[in-house]
DNA sequence: TCCTCGGGGATTGCATGCAAGGTAGGGGTG
DNA sequence: CACCCCTACCTTGCATGCAATCCCCGAGGA
């Protein structure tokens, strides 16, 4: 009993999509006229899309200049850490009292798969991590049923930042990811809100350092760029 | 040398200004030529604006059914003020190693000029409390020179809520709050981030206690009820 | 009396057209 | 030779028109 969606909306979302996935790059350019033929509407929807992703963040859009993918400095980068390192902890610990053992099960089941795929060897696959990843945090954020809170999240983790991160994982860091997934779900076992916290706090600090030095590395190395200026 | 704003951008400013000051009260009815004719401009902004605002929480936006201005319960209500109790604790931590002489006087300049007007007495003056409060925490928000937790945070606030706020506020409670914005001056002049959080999280709490209150009341008495049909 | 089923009016959703503003490239000048 | 300006093209910003959808309200039947 899905209403259908309006032209706008659909727009909205491939575009969303486009962006989140990396099929357009930071600073590339967005031609209302390019993107309403390959969506296959007119420039309306099209403009009202990127209107409202300029207002997500998503797009930088300047008048009568249009609308760019948005860039993201280190520093930025590190804002957004700061804000997941408190919004997501809260989260988390909100999550404890409502979990169910259904819940902890499928949340268990998810640490072990990741675990599975994500440790070295013939079975290691990082691609599969990204899903399992996502569906682990999803289900978290859903477990805490804090709608403003976990809306707040959604839009701090915009920025493509988090998109292919396990590629960037070293070896160490990977490891100690994995495990907080499992000592989340132990927390959760357990009932107890303050580990539970605790863990996703350690969590966030591990990929925030694993992220800033890519992007450090990546803003130094001329070769993995993305052209800004298309 | 401001460049000048597109018809969309004022419309923008102008209904958000419309919301937040409470001329049109949360569940009215928002439509596109209404709009448009009280602007002087065509739907096309009218709906842009209308577009972005929805996605800023500001209105509620229905396929085919048009824009009503967001209504909000008071458990949203609550959602907001635990996202602003972890937020602006944390904003204003960030503030104290960056608060200067100048800064800090400016600050405890307001506070004090809240404690004037605030105090009962012939002098108290409630409706300038408004505006007083609101530079002191933009300032202070301002101070943190944190962009990402800072539009987390303007995000979050949005709702009208704390629109005219000072008038539901016991004496108690009031006198606490003016407390609050002096005793946060005097954190920033110790130089001490954690007091300065602590005073900062115990303001939310106040004011958290106050507005929920305030809700809930008008939750109950239909006489004080915003039409929500019209 | 209550529920169901249209019909008219109004409103939104989208496409298109036109004008204002911006960008790039070439010629002229210091 | 470098710099500036000017022109032509392109893009965006906005207005308007038309079709599709929804809401309201009244008539008919159970």
């Amino acid at each position: 009993m899905t209403r259908p969606l309006t032209s706008a909306e659909r727009a909205l979302a491939t575009l969303r999509d486009l962006i989140m996935g990396g099929d357009l790059a930071p600073g590339a350019r967005l031609g209302e006229v390019e993107l309403a033929e390959r969506l296959g509407v007119s420039r309306t929807p099209v403009r009202e899309a990127l209107s409202r992703l300029a207002s997500e963040g998503l797009v930088e859009l300047v008048p009568n200049r249009g609308a760019r993918v948005a860039t993201w400095t280190v520093a930025e980068l590190e804002g957004v850490f700061d804000l997941r390192s408190v919004l997501e902890p809260q989260l988390t610990a909100h999550a404890v009292p409502n979990a169910r053992p259904a819940d902890v099960d499928a949340l268990d089941d998810l640490a072990r798969r990741m675990l599975a795929v994500g440790t070295p060897g013939p079975d290691q696959d990082l691609d599969a991590l990204v899903p399992l990843n996502r569906a682990f945090h999803d289900r978290l954020v859903a477990l805490a049923a804090h709608p403003t809170l976990a809306a707040a999240l959604a839009a701090a983790i915009h920025p493509p930042i988090v998109r292919r991160n396990f590629l960037t994982y070293d070896e160490e860091s990977l490891r100690r990811s994995l495990a907080h997934h499992a000592e989340i779900v132990a927390a959760l076992r357990a009932g107890d809100p303050e580990w539970a916290r605790a863990v996703m706090t350690s969590h966030i600090a591990n990929a925030r350092a694993v992220m800033v030095r890519a992007a450090r590395l990546q803003a130094t190395d001329p070769a993995t760029r993305t052209e800004e200026t298309a």
